[in-house]
DNA sequence: TTAATGACAATCG
DNA sequence: CCGATTGCCATTA
């Protein structure tokens, strides 16, 4: 049968629903893709993530609050200043209001219906 | 194919 | 609260 690998395509566009001025986190993702204790596999495809900008990766957080990593140690730095610019306040590399700004309403239906180039 | 790596997460001390 | 350890998954060499 087919694999049980999970999907990077699925992955990118449920990261394209996560609204401006939102996060999500990478085991959010995983879970949303259908591979709940992937969320170190996700962080490895933003890492090489191929559609930036257009996907958001900037939105995707540590679960514990934290930024997490982009790139090297110096964006992060980057991360938090687009992160800041959407709305969404950022204090010592970690989320002030992470709670709140938490999105995880992801529609994998919907998602699954058109495909990314 | 096996070993090592990394933009994670949960647990332990 | 913080630092260290272990577990997990997919990619890369």
């Amino acid at each position: 049968m087919g694999k049980d690998k999970i999907r990077i395509d699925l992955v990118y566009k449920l990261l394209k629903q996560v609204p401006k001025g939102r996060v999500t986190t990478y085991k959010a993702l995983a879970r949303a893709a259908g591979h709940p204790a992937a969320a170190r596999a996700v962080g490895g495809i933003m890492r090489r993530n191929p559609y930036a900008p257009a996907v958001p990766c900037h939105r995707v957080v540590y679960s514990d609050g934290r930024l997490g990593g982009f790139g090297g140690s110096r964006g992060v730095e980057a991360k938090a200043e687009l992160l800041e610019k959407e709305g969404v306040k950022v204090k010592d590399g970690r989320l002030v209001d992470f709670a709140n700004r938490y999105f995880d309403a992801f529609s994998v239906h919907i998602a699954e219906k058109s495909r990314l180039p």
